[in-house]
RNA sequence: GCGCCUCUAGCUCAAUUGGCAGAGCAUCGGACUCUUAAUCCGCAGGUUCUGGGUUCAAGUCCCAGGGGGCGUACCA
């Protein structure tokens, strides 16, 4: 790295004091532009204001240095003559990207620009080498993930994603909040890995020699919050899926789930229209977003339609759980699906529908009534035996959010679990473990409830129309620079 | 895991058919009191990802490895 070509006694001589211990900023970018917009060209406000951020552009001009300061709101122009700035020459010597505190008079130059005359300043730390192209800034997408504090100084839509991610996610907790449901923490070190389809990361704690699993989903805790009479709960938070690396996917993800009692999947649909179109408006102002090359409406309602006529709009193929299993499974080969002998009629309607319709779904679509063979936690469909009462939000060819009336039965939840289970026998990695613990928490009263999960980062990517979860995710799992070491246990 | 693409100065990118490795910005030195990606003059900056091979000659072609991207598989 260039720091090691950089030796300290290069670096500006002056300021000589070390960077003070804090600074008082009080005024920043924007609000200075917006407050002294309409002062007159080349003169003087009459206003101190005290600034700081990063030296992002210079432009000596002899007698003069302008230079412009970035900070959380924006940039702002500065203005140092040599005869009033204090050691003028170390200014001037400054590296682009060093972070400084200035103050001086709000002003505006002869050729009209709201600028802060340097009357005093101090550098408040260093960047050490060279700062990233002023114009092309830094394109390297490896650069930009591994050293994201350049990406945001750089990349402006980059740092803009991050704070917009941000609002959304308060937002989220504001909106729920104000609908009586109370956030919690439930455990991320699980001893039995379940509520989702997944492989765990495995982990080990030594004194209580104990194998313990990255949670995949807090789903199954949650609930039991509800037995426990905590009729709405909610937790935002991170989970780990041991799996691959996509545009779509990253090893670690946020999570949103919540819980809520005594209402069903169709209320939960009508939760996820108002929140999602809300965030919308609230973050961009419009319910209509961009994204890819395309835009997505996402005012409601949403469309609802079961998968089985969805894949019959796509395919013109009249599915039906009652056909014949061998005879699925032959549409299913036709249309490039792996067919595994432990596949049941449900799970190969799955497969077709995740083959050949899913990515077509471009407007907000609920699709309801999930098999039940793929739904080990869904309870049973009202009316329609075979099915759960079970939705998936699609936006844009993608997965949104995914949520049921919960099963509530404890014999019935033993017997999915069994099922599941002899599916991990039958070599699905993913197939959930039996969770005898659950199944004692059900036996002590789950009301019926409805449940819900929704993937942050794929609705910070959709609010954001960003194609890619490392633009949304800060650190982004990444091949290690360095092989890996195994750090000595103490 | 598989397939395709990619890797050149700190950053962004060139280099014709295989024929002397270049530019802009940044850095460094100099000029300049109203610039806006300031401008002008000058200096310096390279294991062309690594290792092998073909060739009179390799950034360019071939093989192996590494990093990255995309697609695919996996991810209900």
């Amino acid at each position: 790295m260039t720091s090691d070509e950089q030796p300290v006694e290069s670096a500006p001589a002056a300021p000589s004091e070390p960077p003070p211990y804090r600074f008082d900023p009080d005024a920043d970018a924007a609000t200075i532009l917006a407050e002294h917009d309409g002062l007159e060209d080349g003169t003087e406000s009459g206003v101190t204001v005290t600034i700081a951020g990063r030296l992002m552009l210079r432009r000596g001009q002899g007698k003069l240095v302008f230079g412009v300061l970035q900070d959380g709101t924006g940039r702002i122009q500065l203005f140092a003559p040599a005869k009033t700035t204090p050691e003028f020459e170390a200014f001037g010597d400054l590296n682009l990207g060093d972070w400084i505190g200035v103050s001086g008079e709000v002003m505006k130059t002869r050729r009209g620009e709201v600028s802060v005359r340097v009357d005093s300043w101090s550098r408040l730390a260093e960047w050490q080498g060279t700062f990233p192209d002023k114009w092309h800034g830094l394109a390297d997408v490896d650069t930009r993930y591994r050293q994201r504090y350049i990406d945001l100084w750089v990349n402006e839509d980059s740092r803009q994603r991050f704070v917009t991610r941000s609002k959304m996610v308060s937002s989220i907790r504001r909106f729920l909040d104000e609908r009586s449901f109370l956030e919690v923490e439930t455990p991320m070190l699980h001893p039995i890995p379940g509520g989702a389809h997944a492989r765990p990361f495995t982990t080990h704690h030594n004194a209580l020699d104990a194998d313990l699993y990255l949670r995949i989903a807090p789903e199954l805790y949650l609930k039991r919050l509800v037995v426990g009479g905590l009729e709405r709960v909610y937790e935002i938070g991170r989970v780990f899926r041991n799996e691959g690396l996509s545009t779509r996917h990253n090893p670690e993800f946020t999570m949103l789930e919540l819980y809520w009692a005594y209402a069903d999947y169709t209320d939960c649909m009508v939760l996820v229209e108002e929140l999602v179109s809300g965030l919308a408006v609230e973050l961009t102002g419009s319910t209509t977003v961009a994204f890819g090359d395309r835009e997505i409406d996402l005012a409601p309602p949403w469309r609802r339609a079961t998968m089985l006529e969805l894949i019959e709009e796509q395919t013109q193929l009249a599915l039906d759980l009652a056909m014949d299993r061998d005879e699925l499974a032959a549409i299913a080969t036709d249309l490039g699906v792996e067919v595994k002998q432990s596949y049941g009629s449900g799970k190969l309607i799955l497969e077709i529908y995740e083959k050949t319709t899913e990515a077509e779904l471009w407007d907000p679509v609920f699709v309801i009534d999930y098999p039940k063979e793929v739904s080990p936690l869904s309870r049973d469909h009202r009316d329609k035996p075979g099915f759960t009462e079970r939705f998936e939000a699609i936006l844009g060819g993608r997965e949104l959010c995914n949520g049921f009336t919960e099963l509530i039965d404890p014999v019935e939840q033993l017997a999915r679990f069994e099922a599941q289970s002899a599916e991990r026998e039958a070599g699905d990695a993913e197939a959930m473990p039996i969770d005898h613990d659950y199944v004692r928490a059900l036996e002590h009263g789950l009301p019926p409830t409805v449940g819900l999960g929704i993937g942050i980062d794929r609705l910070a990517m959709l609010l954001t129309g960003t194609t890619t979860i490392r633009d949304v995710v800060l650190f982004p799992t990444l091949r290690p620079e360095t092989p890996a070491t195994d750090p000595e246990p103490a």
